[in-house]
RNA sequence: GGGCCCGUGGCUCAGACUGGUAAGAGCGCCCGGCUGAUAACCGGGAGGUCGGGGGUUCAAGUCCCCCCGGGCCCA
């Protein structure tokens, strides 16, 4: 028996054991085995921490409303969750547990030690994360999750890079790159932006002299003079103008629109413009380094020390339009280095200090030589200003170290050629919403480049790469059986430092091939996770038949990140892209729109959600929301789901209150017009429901569902049925009863895609029949009945809402209390009105206490008031007369005995009464002209009016009330 | 500098893809009602130049352009 009151603490937890308790999930899927195939794909959450973050709440709510959907439409659904599991936050919290502050403190800790750290942290917190998705009726394979750190996913992974080995496109290369000093590795252009601080540097003019020129200068600016001893050549712009300026008995270089900006900057007054000539003017002007007294490096490269033109990397925004290029510290130096054949020098170490190339700087770390080199120019007359500047700079994601560019050797993947091709794979998908991939995809692959496959680190898939020490020569192994073809041995693990043990001769000088010590981009191994979840090629799984998966879902970040990265993989290994449709989902952001986080202090503890609302509160409150725009918390929304999930509640009580003994079988023949249109608004809200779905717009599928609860049974059809229910005529009763049964069994299997608990515990309690499943999860969802679903009844309907809204309105107006029968309304302008209240005169009755509605011409006379709809106009009659009263007396005196029965807890329908009622004369006359009503409504054998106490017997209940102001008593006796 | 998203009553949000009924809901506020779903529920009202301007159209919150404000991404 389903009790009052909607209390998800009193049974949710319950719900969640007896699920577990019974297998209920496996037994699902194994029903669901031989259905059709919907595949989905998760992204893998980083286990970084044992509490979910909120929106890794929402993100999990989505999928599992989306596998519910499939799974009750009879699907057979892969539904396996994953983790991504390497990586340097993991590395970075493990070392932060040991104490630990750079690589050699791992080093000498033991890399084995350390990964066995870092996988103990993994499996920690993917069991309590697991634990928690669990908790919120999350329903995917828990027992069964891919995860990225397996020897069999590493193993796929191989696979995948000896592939694009063999393609040619895997190489490795010099290239200037972001790096962490403190973390000791080149971090992708995704993690670099990840993070800015705002940070001092200085910021300088320093003057290079002109080879040969007396006292002439080439004007330079930079924010990192450690660079400086770097320095190979001079950019500028080949079209814009540049000028010599005097100043004092000296000559500088610099660009027109530079100029005004750099005299005030340096507090010059007196100045003067001698000559001006576009930019291109200056190419192959040669100059000296004004260190290259103290810099060894600097006397070897002098003759490099010239002009060169770039138009793409010049800007006239900052600076002196006069720009120190650094090859070896900076992707644009580079790239316009490599067009003039000019060397990439970057004498820096990986722990950010200077090499002996340098001289005097070395072993200086680089940020920290800053001063003293600027103290070296002002000693050599080469600093022209020295201010300092406030900036947005990089800093390490993870650890926040101020992050250096630095060339290193590399390894790449190269896809920059590939840009069109992935352009149009990105139209075969189809994106929620589609400016999500149209747009934003789009202009994110526009920025393609090159994928830097190779991390300086410990904890992540190792590259399987074999370089000969002798001859260079390189091998790429793609499984654990090459490895151990090759070299006879195989590793306990296919982490390192296992597989770096790993050598054999090379087959070609006999030198000893070892593996480069390099892991990879965490973004590769997600990025596989479509065909690595299978451990495709080598366990048979199924992956062919899933390829490409249905749908994937994550927020608008994985654009450039696991969307990207899927799409990446997806065409090198497989020539498409390996997801059919992407929703793309917003930010959890707290009550004031900034993201949540623990260090913000503003995170919202899912205990905290549970114990104040409950878990389906929580997923139908996020499910109701637009997905793909940023949510934004507040306790107040979880308050409104849960008003409107407890109307759903009282919508399933009141049925079963009503329907409690009946015989229910089935609707064989639906009379009643308002029968019919419950069937069609039934069948139309399914319809909504499914299409939504299908199209991932689950906030529509969900409020379609919640709104046919509140709009269509609860503030209309249950009111109505409360009469029929206790009709006298057993053919309503038992079309009333079955109509509304069967609409609420049916939604069953739908509201538990949304609100899973409370569907089964409404389920189990009430409508969990003999010989059902033993879980809603196990119903099917029921079929659209397009023969059902009458678009005219239910416009029919809309109309006699505005007609009974707007009689309400004239009742307001004219202060006549709805309990207050009024004689008639006229409906004016509505031409099929006739018919409409013909069929739905029982709705306009209880809606409206009007005993005659007609169509008809504006009355005349007096008592009428008038009230305005969308299509026309009502005109009630509220004039009341002695007749009106007594009969709203008498509903009084129902209500009032009815309270009374409650009181004494009596049944309805079940246990009979006697009523003896003393009142004036107003209250006897209503008693005579409805004493049937009266009895009828409330159960009575027995209705009588006394003049005194005396009358009533002894054991009545008896109460004092005060009805329109006048003192009446009520006894009622139970028989 | 480029791209994308957002801007709708006091607050939180639907509606925009696919132009068309007097622009909706919940919360809050004011007034009233109902009463065997009841620590609920319902009706009425006040409150919106749908950020601003221009355009297309018989018709624009919705499509196009410009601007302002907020956010995200890129440079």
């Amino acid at each position: 028996m389903l009790y009052r009151g909607f209390n998800p603490k009193k049974y949710e937890k319950e719900i969640l054991d007896m699920w577990e308790r019974e297998k209920v999930y496996e037994k699902v899927r194994s029903e669901r085995a031989n259905g059709p195939k919907f595949n989905f794909l998760d992204g893998p959450p980083y286990p970084s921490s044992d509490t979910p973050h909120p929106g890794t709440l929402w993100n999990k709510v989505m999928k599992d409303s989306v596998l519910r959907y499939w799974r009750s439409k009879g699907y057979n659904v892969l539904d396996r969750p994953g983790w991504d599991t390497h990586g340097l936050p993991i590395e970075v919290m493990t070392e932060k547990s040991l104490g630990f502050r750079n690589k050699k403190e791992i080093e000498d800790y033991g890399i084995a030690n350390f990964v066995r750290k870092c996988m103990e942290l993994v499996h920690r917190n993917v069991k309590s994360l697991t634990e928690h998705f669990k908790n919120f009726a999350v329903s995917m394979d828990w027992d069964n999750p891919y995860m990225t750190l397996e020897d069999s996913y590493i193993e796929s992974a191989w696979w995948g890079l000896k592939k694009i080995w063999e393609s040619g496109r895997l190489d490795r290369s010099e290239r200037p790159v972001h790096w962490c000093p403190r973390c000791e590795t080149v971090l992708s252009d995704y993690e670099v932006s990840q993070e800015y601080r705002d940070l001092m540097d200085p910021s300088i003019f320093v003057k290079f002299p002109v080879r040969g020129g007396e006292k002439e200068y080439i004007l330079i600016w930079t924010t990192t003079p450690w660079t400086l001893p770097a320095n190979v050549a001079v950019m500028v712009h080949p079209d814009e103008e540049y000028v010599k300026v005097k100043v004092g008995d000296e000559v500088l270089i610099l660009a027109r629109k530079r100029l005004d900006y750099v005299m005030k900057e340096a507090g010059v007054e007196d100045y003067e413009v001698i000559e001006s000539f576009p930019g291109r003017e200056l190419e192959g002007l040669q100059y000296n380094h004004p260190l290259e007294d103290v810099i060894p490096l600097q006397r070897k490269i002098r003759e490099h020390h010239k002009v060169v033109l770039s138009e793409e990397f010049v800007t006239m925004e900052e600076g002196t339009g006069c720009v120190h290029s650094a090859p070896g510290h900076g992707m644009e130096d580079f790239l316009v280095g490599e067009r003039y054949g000019l060397p990439s020098p970057s004498p820096v170490n990986s722990q950010g200090r200077f090499t002996e190339e340098v001289g005097k700087y070395k072993d200086l770390y680089v940020r920290e030589a800053n001063d003293l080199i600027i103290e070296d120019l002002a000693e050599r007359g080469a600093l022209f200003h020295k201010g300092t500047i406030v900036h947005r700079y990089p800093v390490c994601w993870r650890c926040k170290t101020p992050l250096i560019i630095r060339k290193t050797s590399q390894w790449y993947i190269r896809v920059v050629d590939l840009k069109e091709k992935l352009m149009k794979d990105v139209e075969q998908v189809n994106w929620v919403p589609s400016w999500a991939g149209e747009r934003r995809f789009k202009d994110w692959l526009n920025n393609l480049r090159d994928w830097i496959i190779s991390r300086q680190r410990y904890w992540g898939i190792p590259l399987p790469i074999w370089v000969c020490d002798k001859c260079g020569r390189v091998e790429v192994i793609g499984s654990v059986r090459e490895l151990e073809e090759k070299s006879g041995r195989r590793p306990e693990n296919l982490h390192r430092p296992w597989v770096d043990e790993i050598t054999w001769k090379c087959e070609k000088c006999g030198g000893t091939m070892r593996r480069v010590p390099d892991i990879t981009d965490v973004w590769f191994d997600s990025g596989i996770s479509f065909y690595a979840s299978f451990g495709y090629p080598y366990r048979d799984e199924g992956f062919e038949e899933v390829f490409p998966v249905d749908f994937i879902t994550e927020g608008h970040d994985q654009i450039r990140g696991w969307f990207f990265s899927l799409l990446r993989v997806g065409d090198l290994l497989f020539g498409r892209a390996p997801y059919k449709s992407v929703l793309m989902h917003g930010f959890f952001l707290d009550e004031r729109g900034r993201e949540m986080s623990k260090s913000l202090g503003n995170f919202v503890p899912p205990e905290e959600i549970v114990e104040r609302f409950g878990r389906d509160v929580f997923r139908v409150t996020v499910l109701t929301k637009v997905p793909w725009q940023d949510l934004r918390f507040s306790w107040d929304r979880l308050k409104e789901t849960q008003k409107r999930l407890s109307i759903v509640w009282n919508v399933y009580v009141f049925a079963t209150t009503y329907l409690r003994d009946m015989e229910l079988g089935v609707l064989d023949e639906v009379r009643d017009p308002v029968n019919r249109w419950l069937l069609s608004r039934f069948n139309s809200t399914l319809k909504k429901v499914y299409e939504s779905m299908e199209r991932y717009y689950l906030h529509d599928a969900t409020n379609a569902l919640l709104d046919f609860f509140v709009e269509d049974l609860s503030r209309l059809y249950v009111r109505v049925a409360r009469k029929k229910l206790r009709s006298k005529d057993e053919g309503v009763i038992k079309e009333w009863a079955n109509a509304l049964y069967m609409v609420l069994r049916d939604m069953l299997p739908v509201l538990a895609i949304y609100a899973p608990l409370t569907a089964e515990e409404i389920y189990q309690k009430s409508f969990r029949q003999e010989g059902d499943p033993e879980s809603v999860n196990m119903l099917l969802l029921p079929e659209v009945r397009e023969d059902l679903i009458s678009k005219e009844l239910e416009d029919e309907m809309d109309l006699v809402k505005e007609v009974v809204s707007a009689i309400g309105n004239a009742r307001s107006k004219a202060k006549v209390r709805k309990r207050i029968p009024l004689k008639k309304a006229v409906v004016v302008g509505v031409d099929n009105f006739s018919q409409v209240v013909g069929r739905f005169k029982d709705v306009l009755q209880v809606e409206s206490n009007v005993k005659e509605i007609v169509v008809g011409e504006p009355p005349q006379g007096e008592g009428w008031t008038k009230a305005d709809f969308s299509r026309g106009e009502v005109f009630l009659y509220t004039e009341v007369g002695e007749e009106e009263l007594i009969e709203g007396l008498a509903r009084e005196l129902i209500r009032r005995i009815q309270e009374m029965r409650k009181e004494l807890g009596l049944t309805i329908g079940l246990e009979r009464i006697e009523v003896y009622i003393q009142g004036g004369e107003a209250v006897a006359k209503a008693v005579e002209s409805y004493r049937e009503d009266i009895a009828w409504d409330s159960d009575a054998d027995l209705v009588k009016v006394v003049s005194s106490e005396e009358e009533v017997p002894s054991e009545s209940f008896g109460k004092e009330w005060d009805v329109n102001g006048e003192r009446v008593y009520i006894w009622v006796r139970r028989k």
